[in-house]
DNA sequence: AATAAAACATGACAATTGTCATGTTTTTAA
DNA sequence: TTAAAAACATGACAATTGTCATGTTTTATT
C-alpha cells in the first residue's frame, strides 16, 4: 500500500527571524530573550511530495511546528486503509500529534500536502523550556485543549452523520480554515483529492467522488483537486446538520 | 429526548485528607504544602443516577476530578442523536473533557454512571496553582497529549472499524481499565448495558444488541449490564483487528 | 409483591455504503 | 510533447447497518 521514498531533505540552521515567525501562538508569548534561544535550538527542514517527516512509530525524539504549507496527521490500519486525523496549518505544533507530550513512539505518520517547511527541535530542549516559562507551558495547555475538542467534536461526527454530512462538515471546516475568498466562492489553499477527503471522514474513495458529484450537481462546490471552490458555504453547512 | 432533571446534591467541604487522594496523579506531584491548598479549595459533590454534572452549553466555571464511581462524557446532535465519548474512572481530570482549558462553555455534558463523587475547584484557582507549579503543568500536558491520542485513536477506529470491530475494542479496552478478574473471565466494574455500548461505537441500540449476542453465542462475553463478563479477551482483541 | 419502566430480543425491510470492474480525463514526469 | 501515472467517473451488485414494529425479560419503584 505504501511505498518508502527517501526520508528528508535540504536541512539548515534557523537564520536569525525567519520572517511571520513571532506570529506563532506557542512562541510568541515567549520573552525576546527566550525566543532568541529557542530560535536558536530549532532546525528547518523542507519536505516535498511523497516523504515522510516522520511515521507511525518511529520514536518521538523532536517536536514540531509547521512553518509553511500543511501537514497531514494519518494513521493506518492492519489491511492498509488509511485515516487522516488532522491537516496541520502553520503555527500548528504535532509529533504527532502532539502526543509526543506522552508517548515514546508516534501514534501515526505526518506527511507533508505539497511543499511544507517545518521547524523542529529537540524534545528535551521544549520540555526544559516549557518547565522555566509558566506562560509557554500554559498556552500548551489552552493549544492541547483546544486540540483535544476538535478531535472529540471529529469523533462525534464519524459515529453519528452519514457520509455525505461528514463531507460537508469537512468542506466547511477548510473552507474556514484555509479558504481564499473569490468571485464565485471560497477557494481552498491546499490540494484536496477526492481520496484525501475520503480519508478524512472515513469512506472509500468511490464514495467520495459520488457524493462530491452530487454536491457539484447540487452548485455547492466546484473543481476538483488542484482548484476545489466551495459555492455555498452557508447551504454546506446547513446540510452538515440535517 | 432528555429529561432534565434536579441539578445536584450533597455538597460538603472536603475533609482533611480523604483516603487514596494521594493517588489521584494530578494532585500527587504536587508538594505537600500546595496539595493541601488544592483540597482546601476543593468541593465534594455526589451525583446519582439521572442527575448531570454539567451540560453541553453550560459555562465552564470548574474543573473537575473523579474521585469514585465513573462519569461519561456525551455529545449530542441536533435529532437527539446521542454519542458517548469517553468514559473517566476516578482520578481522571474532566471540564468536559478537559476541554475547559480552551473554550468558555463545555462541549459536551457529563453524566455520573450510577453513584459517583466528584472533586471540583474554581477553573481560576486552578490555573493560578498551575502557573506556579511547573511539576503539575507538565503532567497536565502530559496527560492531555495523553488524552488527545486516546481521542485520535477513537476516530481511527470510528472511521475504519466495521461496527462488531468497534464493539470488540471497547470491550477489550474496558476489561482492560475497569475489569475484574473472575474465575469464568473478566467482569466489568461498570454498568454498561447496550444502549450505552451503542452510544460508544456509533451504532444503534439494535445492532449492539445483534453483536452482542454474536458475541454471546461465539462465547466470548456472558451476562448483560449489571454484570458483564469478557470471556475471551484474546479472541476478542483479534476480532477487533482483524 | 405488584406495577411500571428499562433493557433485551427478533423479524422484515429499507437505506447507506462498500466492492469490483472498467473506462475516461487530468496531471505529472521523462 | 509524449508516456505514464494519478485522479475522476460510473455501473452492477453485495454487505453492512438502520428503521420500525412488536414482544419478552429483567430491573426498579411504590
Amino acid at each position: 500500500m505504501s511505498k518508502r521514498p527517501k526520508k528528508s531533505s535540504a536541512e539548515q540552521p534557523t537564520s536569525g527571524l525567519p520572517l511571520g515567525l513571532n506570529q506563532i501562538p506557542l512562541l510568541k508569548i515567549l520573552s525576546a530573550q527566550d525566543r532568541q534561544q529557542v530560535l536558536g535550538e530549532m532546525t528547518e527542514t523542507h519536505y516535498g511530495k511523497g516523504q515522510y517527516i516522520f511515521r507511525e512509530g518511529d520514536p518521538t525524539e523532536y517536536f514540531h511546528i509547521v512553518k509553511e504549507g500543511s501537514v497531514k496527521c494519518v494513521k493506518s490500519s492492519l489491511d492498509g486503509k488509511e485515516c487522516t486525523l488532522k491537516v496541520l496549518m502553520p503555527g500548528d505544533l504535532f509529533c504527532c500529534d502532539a502526543s509526543a507530550f506522552d508517548g515514546a513512539s508516534h501514534p501515526g505518520t505526518a506527511q507533508p500536502m505539497g511543499d511544507v517547511s517545518v521547524l523542529r527541535m529537540k524534545k528535551e530542549a521544549y520540555f526544559k523550556m516549557l518547565r522555566g516559562n509558566p506562560d509557554a507551558a500554559m498556552e500548551v495547555i489552552r493549544y492541547l485543549g483546544n486540540r483535544l475538542n476538535e478531535a472529540q467534536e471529529k469523533a462525534k461526527i464519524l459515529a453519528l452523520d452519514r457520509a455525505d454530512q461528514r463531507l460537508a462538515s469537512l468542506l466547511a471546516s477548510l473552507a474556514e480554515r484555509t479558504g481564499v475568498q473569490e468571485p464565485n466562492g471560497i477557494r481552498l489553499s491546499v490540494r484536496l483529492t477526492r481520496q484525501d477527503m475520503a480519508n478524512m471522514v472515513g469512506v472509500t474513495t468511490e464514495t467520495a467522488i459520488r457524493i462530491m458529484a452530487r454536491f457539484k450537481k447540487d452548485r455547492l462546490v466546484s473543481g476538483t483537486a488542484a482548484r476545489l471552490v466551495i459555492r455555498d458555504l452557508a447551504r454546506l453547512k446547513h446540510l452538515a446538520s440535517t
